[in-house]
DNA sequence: ATTACTAGTCTTCGAGTAC
DNA sequence: TGTACTCGAAGACTAGTAA
């Protein structure tokens, strides 16, 4: 009974998408519309109970307006309701326009430098020249990141694998690596530690240069980052 | 086990709708991208199971390409997948356009006749004349319609009862008209005798005026019908 | 760390039917 | 004709767990 709060990828927290979608179809996002619940059920392949219950939950979800007469129903799309498809118009447009994926922009911040500490060392330091393919700077970039661009950024590439080693001090775990290039031309990587526990929103990023001289960025400057 | 095959509004005969939208904000259409089901399953607020399910029902109906391995998923969008998404974005982009049911396209079809004897009946011209406005002309004009263009017409309008009545030779049914114009400018209905069964792509229009002679209307020709 | 099977629970469906 | 209730059946979900 309680309403439950889900969140979605495309702001879709809908089951019943496909009713609200024929209801559209019917141009009931700009008027009213009259359907028969019997109506809607044979457009959709199920019983018309099941088309009645699809109705009346959406109406219970604010989703659209619906008033049940005894010669048929008379719905119209609310302003949540169409605010959701238009959501999800968008979403495709984003998908459909191509430009899924192929960057990702972020804000730097100048952290703590626990990064050039890691990454210093001469067992990853070996690592990162014969993998990447480059010795990196003694330092890392770190950029403040939207989470589910960058997932959409990274879930298009093949991770590299830097191990781990151990010293006699202490260990080292492995890391993860992805190859990219910062504003089109510099070679790098963005690299995850797998021991350390990062922010979803922030990720580290090395290169054979000091890509902080190299572009000017300064706290809070935006940097692009593209495959490789 | 038997793939069912429903008729969908959207082309969409897809229950796993959301899956495959998080696949495709992911990049899937574009390229294989690696997921894990654990990560698809939080960011849709489902089970890792569930996840995991969902993927392989997506690969079975050849929505997606999907490779398990013990490292995550690799997963690419198929091309069934991506033209259903594109028929979703089609339909939405029809339904924001706003020419939503607003206007009906229909090919002349020259009919039997049939028309004629039943709009002729002196108990129905005096509704139509006082219920539509208009004493209709002798003859109706029958146009061939799309099924569901005709759905999303009718639905955004009133319908108007005429009534049936009775002779001593046999009873006529009622019959629902919807007030209309024709081409833009010729005030008319579309008039469905409840008694007659017509094929639901076939409708007729009757109007206080000859359309077919005053449009030039042939066998086959084009005409609008809009919202009055 | 993965994927995915099994089993039990919970949700959703639709036939019958009331209004 | 309509909508919508009940209730038994079918399907979907998740926890536990194997691999």
């Amino acid at each position: 009974m309680a309403a439950e709060i889900k969140k979605r990828c495309f702001g879709l927290a809908e089951k019943n998408l496909e009713m609200l979608l024929f209801l559209a179809g019917l141009g009931a996002v700009q008027h009213e519309i009259r359907v028969s619940t019997a109506e809607a059920a044979a457009a959709m392949g199920i019983s018309q109970q099941t088309a009645s219950r699809k109705l009346r939950q959406l109406a219970a979800d604010s989703i659209i307006e619906l008033k049940a007469t005894p010669s048929g129903c008379i719905v119209r799309i609310s302003g949540r309701g169409s605010s959701q498809l238009r959501e999800l118009h968008s979403g495709l447009q984003k998908i459909f326009s191509g430009k899924q994926g192929k960057k990702l922009s972020g804000r730097v911040k100048i952290g703590l430098g626990e990064g050039k500490y890691y990454v210093a060392r001469k067992q990853y330091l070996e690592q990162f020249k014969r993998i990447l393919g480059f010795k990196p700077f003694f330092g890392t970039l770190n950029l403040v990141v939207d989470a589910s661009e960058l997932r959409a950024f990274l879930a298009g590439m093949q991770p590299t694998q830097i191990k781990g080693f151990e010293t006699t001090e202490r260990s080292f775990g492995q890391i993860k690596a992805f190859k990219i290039s910062v504003e089109g031309k510099e070679k790098a990587a963005v690299i995850f530690p797998e021991r350390s526990v990062h922010p979803e929103t922030e990720i580290e990023v090395i290169a054979p240069i000091n890509l902080r001289k190299k572009f000017r960025l300064k706290e809070g400057s935006k940097a692009i980052l593209e495959r490789a």
